[in-house]
DNA sequence: ACCCAGGTGCTGC
DNA sequence: GCAGCACATGGG
């Protein structure tokens, strides 16, 4: 068991996040299963933001938990930083900035994110839970039992159709594809850690099914770079809705009437000055949106 | 029946 | 460079 007291981050909160798909939440409420990898890590947190208790030892603690869950970091600087005459951002970070970015394995951040495109956030966790359960290795330990994330090897060997009745749709295609090339020219992670942010975008660009957004929710959620800003439809979506000139929304009818190109504009004119914690904004504004759409939208 | 979801790749200009 | 379109599947 770990014990966490100082500047804890929302465990509910990142549960709910939207940057990871293999949490839950018991039905007490307050614990949550994670699975990591090939990891099961039980958490529990009686309030947001409150004493957090890992069950875990120091060891794997200090080698993996806390990385992962970004402990090293100065949150309420990021907090206290923000910008009060921003009324939208102050009213996000007030409700989700208790929420870290995490630091997950690249190659299942990556195929997680190939299956989140166009599919909502149930499904997503659906989809991933299933692959998990065709091509992950069985674990268990005293409270649990799991499937270990699958390797791209075990992917590969599948072939082009082992992919077929998970619900996959087209993105069956990308995932094989991805596999093979992974086996091909992947990178160790900590590779892709030293590389700068274009380069590294750029790499992951290179892999079946995964474009600009994808691959910044990759160097966010996945290496670390904490300025990578993903552009989904619901960032487009708080983007024109709060920050678009009321000239421009005038001409045109919603979120696609803007061009994607004015889009990394707005967010240059009014997240550029969070510089190495650009990112970290994205995600409370992000699951703030979520948050305030949590019954039929539209 | 219709529209939408944490988009990407391809075509044609 | 940009617009237009096809791509599966499930939910409202």
């Amino acid at each position: 068991m770990i014990i966490i007291k100082e500047n804890c981050p929302d465990i509910g909160g990142i549960c709910d996040s939207g940057q990871l798909f293999r949490m839950y939440r018991r039905t007490d409420g307050i614990t949550f299963d994670l699975f990591a990898g090939q990891r099961h890590l039980a958490v529990r947190q009686q309030e947001p933001g409150g004493e957090i208790v890992f069950d875990c030892t120091p060891e794997e603690y200090e080698q993996y938990w806390k990385g992962y869950f970004d402990l090293g970091r100065d949150y309420k600087r990021i907090r206290n930083s923000i910008d009060p005459t921003d009324p939208f951002l102050t009213a996000a970070a007030a409700s989700c900035g208790g929420i870290s970015v995490l630091k997950q394995d690249v190659w299942e951040t990556m195929i997680s994110f190939i299956i989140s495109q166009q599919k909502q956030i149930p499904s997503i966790r659906r989809c991933v839970e299933a692959l998990c359960e065709r091509f992950g290795e069985h674990y268990s330990d005293r409270d649990c039992e799991w499937f270990g994330f699958p390797s791209a090897e075990a992917i590969a060997a599948g072939g082009p159709d082992g992919l077929k009745g998970l619900s996959l749709g087209y993105r069956e295609r990308y995932i094989y594809e991805t596999a093979v090339q992974y086996l091909d020219h992947g990178i160790r992670d900590e590779e892709l850690y030293s590389m700068s942010y274009e380069n590294a975008k750029q790499y992951l660009c290179s892999f079946s099914g995964i474009g600009e957004k994808v691959a910044n929710c990759i160097l966010l959620f996945g290496a670390g770079m904490t300025d990578a800003f993903p552009i989904d439809v619901h960032i487009k979506d708080i983007l024109y809705r709060e920050y678009a000139l009321p000239e421009e929304k005038n001409d045109v009818s919603g979120r696609d009437g803007l061009s994607l190109n004015r889009y990394r504009e707005i967010i240059d004119e009014h997240f550029s000055r969070y510089k190495g914690a650009k990112g970290i904004i994205q995600q409370w504004i992000f699951a703030y949106e979520l948050k305030k759409n949590v019954r039929t939208p539209r």
